[in-house]
DNA sequence: AAATCGGGGAG
DNA sequence: CTCCCAGATTT
C-alpha cells in the first residue's frame, strides 16, 4: 500500500505532539503506572463509551481493592458491582471479572498479546484488543474508537455521518498506522480527539495537523462529522416503593439475572410499562400498609428510554413481606453501600434524604 | 444492520 | 434540552 504524504504528516505530528505534551494529558496521567498491561486491561473495560474524568475515580477506587489480576479473578460478582455502581453498562464488569479468572485458568495470569486470544476474551472486541495490544505491549494494532473515528473524518475530509463512513476510515486508519512507536501513536490519535479536536468547541488554533486538515482548510470542521440518527427513545412509567420498617431499615429487591440492570438492588416497583400506571395496593409490597404518595416524581432517562418514576411510601410496623418475598430484603440504611444499588433508585433514595448521595 | 445496554457532563 | 463518550454483544 502507498503511503502518501498527507499520511506521513499526520502521524509523525501526532507522535511528536503526543511526546511533548503527554505529562499532561489526562488518560496518560491516570493510568501510567507499573503493573501497566493489567492497568491498561481495567481501564479499557472501564472507559467504553465513557469519558475519562467519569472513569478515573471509579478506577482508582478499583485498583485500591483489587490492584492485580489475580485479586480481581478471587473477586465475587456482587463485590464487583458494588464498586462499578453508577458506571453504567454494567456487562463490562461481569465481562471483565470472566476476563481476569480465563487470564489466571488458561494464561498462567499473564494477559495475552496475541490477536485472537485478546479477542476470545468476554467484553474484549476489536478496538479493545487492538489498544490494548499497542498501548500496553506496543505492538503494531489500529485502535479505533469515537476519537479516531473523529479525527480522521475531519483530517481527510469525511463528509456524512461516521457509520456512513466507516469502512473508509477502517481503510484509512490501518494505512496511516506508522510501523514504530505504535504505543504513543495510538494514545496519541485519541488524545488528540480527547483534548483538541473534540465534537465541540474545537482548538484547531493549537492543533498540531491543522495545516493539512482538510475539514480546516474547506471550513468544515464544524459540519464534520454529521451527527448521527438518533434512535426513537421509548416513554415508561414506574412506580416505586419506599418501605421503612423501624426509621432504620429499606426495602430493596434483587433485579433478575437476566436483561438490564441484572442482580442489581431497587427499590420494589411496578416494573417499566409503557401504560400510565394507577396506583394499586395490591402491587405494593405490604397490601395492608397506609401508603402515601410523595413527591418524588422524576425522569430517569437511559440511551435507550425514559423512564417517569413516581414513588409512594409506607412506614411498617414488622418485617413480614406479604407478597412476593423472592430476592427482597431489608437493608439497614448505613449498609446500603454494601449493595449494587441502581441509580434510579439510589436517586429516589437520595431525594428522601435516606442516603447523603 | 439494528437494537440493547447507563449514566453523566458539556454546551 | 441534545449530544456523545477509548464499544461489545445479541438479535
Amino acid at each position: 500500500m502507498k503511503t502518501h504524504n498527507k499520511d506521513k504528516y499526520f502521524s509523525e505530528n501526532l507522535i511528536s505532539w503526543f511526546k511533548k505534551n503527554k505529562r499532561n494529558l489526562p488518560w496518560r496521567r491516570f493510568v501510567t503506572h507499573k503493573n501497566y498491561p493489567y492497568r491498561v486491561l481495567v481501564s479499557e473495560f472501564m472507559l467504553q463509551q465513557t469519558t475519562v474524568s467519569t472513569v478515573i475515580p471509579y478506577f482508582n477506587n478499583f485498583l485500591k481493592i483489587w490492584p492485580t489480576i489475580k485479586t480481581l479473578s478471587k473477586a465475587k460478582i456482587d463485590d464487583v458491582l458494588v464498586q462499578w455502581q453508577g458506571l453504567g453498562y454494567y456487562s463490562r464488569a461481569r465481562n471483565l471479572l470472566k476476563t481476569a479468572e480465563i487470564i489466571m485458568l488458561k494464561h498462567k495470569g499473564n494477559i495475552p498479546r496475541n490477536e485472537n486470544e485478546l479477542r476470545s476474551l468476554p467484553g474484549i472486541g476489536e478496538y479493545a484488543s487492538a489498544a490494548i495490544r499497542s498501548i500496553a505491549f506496543n505492538k503494531k494494532a489500529v485502535a479505533v474508537d469515537g476519537n479516531v473515528k473523529r479525527v480522521i473524518a475531519r483530517f481527510y475530509g469525511l463528509t456524512g455521518t461516521l457509520d456512513e463512513n466507516k469502512k473508509k476510515i477502517d481503510e484509512i486508519a490501518n494505512r496511516i498506522c506508522p510501523n514504530k512507536s505504535n504505543r504513543d501513536y495510538t494514545q496519541a490519535i485519541m488524545e488528540i480527539g480527547a483534548v483538541i479536536c473534540k465534537p465541540k468547541k474545537i482548538n484547531c488554533n493549537v492543533c498540531c495537523i491543522s495545516q493539512k486538515c482538510t475539514a480546516y482548510n474547506k471550513k468544515l470542521v464544524h459540519s464534520i462529522p454529521e451527527p448521527k440518527v438518533k434512535v426513537k427513545k421509548r416513554k415508561l412509567n414506574c412506580i416505586s416503593f419506599i418501605s421503612i420498617f423501624n426509621d432504620r431499615f429499606v426495602l430493596l429487591k434483587k433485579r433478575s439475572s437476566e436483561g438490564i440492570l441484572s442482580n442489581q438492588w431497587e427499590l420494589p416497583s411496578t416494573g417499566w410499562k409503557a401504560e400510565s400506571i394507577k396506583f394499586s395496593r395490591k402491587e405494593t409490597p405490604f397490601p395492608n400498609a397506609h401508603w402515601k404518595r410523595t413527591a418524588i416524581n422524576f425522569n430517569h432517562s437511559f440511551s435507550h428510554m425514559d423512564i417517569q418514576n413516581t414513588v409512594y411510601f409506607s412506614r411498617n410496623n414488622n418485617k413480614y413481606v406479604a407478597r412476593n418475598s423472592f430476592n427482597l430484603e431489608w437493608v439497614n440504611v448505613d449498609k446500603l453501600s454494601d449493595y449494587a444499588v441502581t441509580t434510579m433508585s439510589k436517586k429516589t433514595l437520595k431525594k428522601f434524604n435516606l442516603i447523603p448521595i
